[in-house]
DNA sequence: TATTTAACATAACATTTGTTATGTAAAAAT
DNA sequence: ATTTTTACATAACAAATGTTATGTTAAATA
């Protein structure tokens, strides 16, 4: 005789809560690491839920690219949008956004990034997505008096550098990653204004605060 | 009755061609490309010939791991040393390198970096060999004058910047990136040497030749 | 020449994972 | 109170892939 189900007095699962599910794992372990049992386990049902919110994988998969396309991308156009129209005040809202990694999960670039070297689609989603960043931050050089062809170069060795930062998952005590940033500024938009600032404190209150 | 074997009359297949044939799949579509009924194809075998040369495919994977080892940093290594104790020839010699791609293949970089998130022990090579290169370039920046952290930094951004393109895998026509290149060269190691060069001509003559 | 070994081929097995068909209980609608 | 719908569970299928057991042949060896 089969067992009978018991139904959770909880209220049903929605499609967010696979999508969330599945934000972690490919966090975590790439999106090879996401399959149906495992998302089921963690949602506390089995394969056949899957299939009542999704009519196959590919439309998890495709919920997850606009999910990574609004999260780590937007946070920065609010920043700088708020930053007005100084260059160096662009700038550091640009950093600031970086280094608090609260809104931005630098994990999920990489896991994409990863995703779009065997998936077309997921390809075509980054491609647009770089395109739109590097182009973001060649307005805040040119706000920060750097011409043309400067501000391209400039623009793309701040966002290459950064993602090759992020692609290389560095290991970096927080006091160690702060006393960098002024070398950083310094080299990218050729600027001294953080160098004064000696001690950590000064420049975590000088870059976090506001 | 059995189809008898037609032995053919080429040498044996060695171990050193099936890291070839993975070799070129990884770089083309992922370590998850490779499998071993498609190496087989590609060598006119079949799987039983696999474990003749290898007990499991974790073996293979690691004649991968050490096939990229040699591959995508001895050039580096040695074109530097050949460089002498001039920075900026030692410059030079790393972006002829990284310019001519027929020695270093940046998409096999690429290829074990995606496949370190996912596998620990790839994730040890890949960060034992980025620290020994980023050394190698903050040498270089000593060398060019810089000091202790600012070394660090341009080392840094050098090399996270290169991953960053690298990762992006920009499509760029060789003309516009030529026309970078002094750009490139000023943000990074502070010289203007290249900022006379105006034609694509003179500044592929000036950093190809020698 | 007889035997052994190298270098595979063939076929089957086990596991993983996407997918589907079918069953079922609780809640909502009638 | 009955019917329908919602939101799943269960089980099985199919394809892909690592692995193994066994068979086969050309070449080397004794």
């Amino acid at each position: 005789m089969p067992k009978p189900n018991i139904k959770d007095s909880t209220k049903a699962i929605k499609m967010n809560d696979w999508v969330e599910a599945a934000r972690k794992i490919i966090i975590k372990d790439g999106v090879t690491g996401i399959n149906i049992r495992r998302l089921a386990k963690i949602l506390g049902v089995t394969t056949g839920a899957f299939y009542w919110n999704y009519s196959n994988m590919e439309q998890l998969y495709e919920s997850i690219r606009q999910d990574w396309i609004i999260r780590n991308t937007e946070p920065f156009t609010k920043a700088i949008n708020q930053a007005g129209k100084n260059g160096w005040k662009q700038y550091m809202a640009y950093v600031r956004v970086l280094l608090k990694e609260d809104e931005y999960i630098p994990e999920y670039d990489n896991a994409i990034r990863d995703w779009a070297h065997s998936n077309k689609r997921t390809a075509e989603i980054l491609k647009k997505t770089e395109t739109f960043r590097i182009d973001q931050l060649r307005k805040i050089f040119l706000a920060l008096g750097f011409k043309d062809r400067s501000a391209i170069v400039r623009a793309n060795v701040t966002y290459l550098s950064q993602t090759g930062y992020n692609a290389l998952r560095v290991i970096e005590p927080r006091e160690n990653r702060l006393k960098n940033i002024p070398y950083y500024a310094e080299v990218l938009t050729g600027r001294n204004d953080l160098k004064h600032l000696k001690t950590v404190k000064e420049i975590y209150d000088f870059v976090l605060s506001n």
